[in-house]
DNA sequence: ATATGGATGCAA
DNA sequence: TGCATCCATATT
């Protein structure tokens, strides 16, 4: 006799997954799937894009002044989740990669829904104009839109991977020929750096 | 193309 | 303490 929670976590991904170079976890986390729990709401969608944050040589990641009271849980042990504020509205997910004492992080820029679609608009914001009527790409082709639609905020930051908060699952994972690798998106220094990730053709990518 | 919004980190 | 900046989004 199974729970839920049991079922849910025989196809988790390691912890030691994220103890490998950003720059592979960014890559290999195409196609895995996000778990989480949300009230009685279970819901489950694939990541399709990434962006890799290093510890060295990248002044765009948040890492890269030292372990400040922000960017310490990069520093930190891998597979943690780091939520930070942005633009006084949003929140970003990223997980935490490399072993204790390196930095890293990996950020998820777009996901596509599998479960709990529609608790997904919900949280999302069914009222808005942009939901209504409209193609339901919108739900979570964006890094602060996934994270609204799978009901992340602050109080996630620095806990580790676990249902039935948030856990990451081996989902299927996506073919070399089917991954593109680019520079990443909306930031202002070491744009020439391609550390991202995503699938291709996929519509949930935020941008071609 | 522009308004929005609050935290962060560094200069002062 | 002030202030430019920030891994974005929705709306014009």
């Amino acid at each position: 006799m199974y729970s839920v929670q049991v079922e849910r976590g025989r196809d988790l991904v390691s912890p030691s997954f994220f103890d490998r170079k950003t720059l592979k976890v960014a890559r290999d986390l195409l196609g895995r799937e996000i778990i989480r729990q949300v009230g009685p709401s279970w819901l489950r969608a694939r990541i399709v894009e990434t962006e890799a944050y290093l510890e060295k040589d990248d002044p765009a990641a948040h890492c890269s002044r030292g372990p400040t009271p922000r960017a310490k849980v990069m520093f930190g042990p891998p597979g943690v989740i780091y939520v930070y504020f942005i633009y006084g509205n949003y929140f970003m997910l990223n997980f935490v990669t490399e072993k204790e004492g390196k930095a890293g992080a990996v950020l998820i820029r777009a996901v596509e829904p599998v479960e709990g679609i529609e608790t997904m608009v919900q949280l999302r914001g069914i009222r808005s104009e942009v939901l209504r009527g409209r193609s339901l790409l919108q739900l979570t082709n964006g890094p602060a839109k996934l994270v609204l639609a799978l009901g992340i905020d602050g109080s996630l930051n620095g806990k580790p991977l676990a249902l039935p908060h948030l856990a990451v699952a081996r989902g299927k994972p996506v073919a070399d020929k089917d991954v593109v690798v680019t520079t990443r998106i909306g930031i202002n220094v070491a744009k020439e750096l391609p550390y991202r990730f995503y699938e291709k053709g996929n519509p949930f990518v935020s941008k071609l």
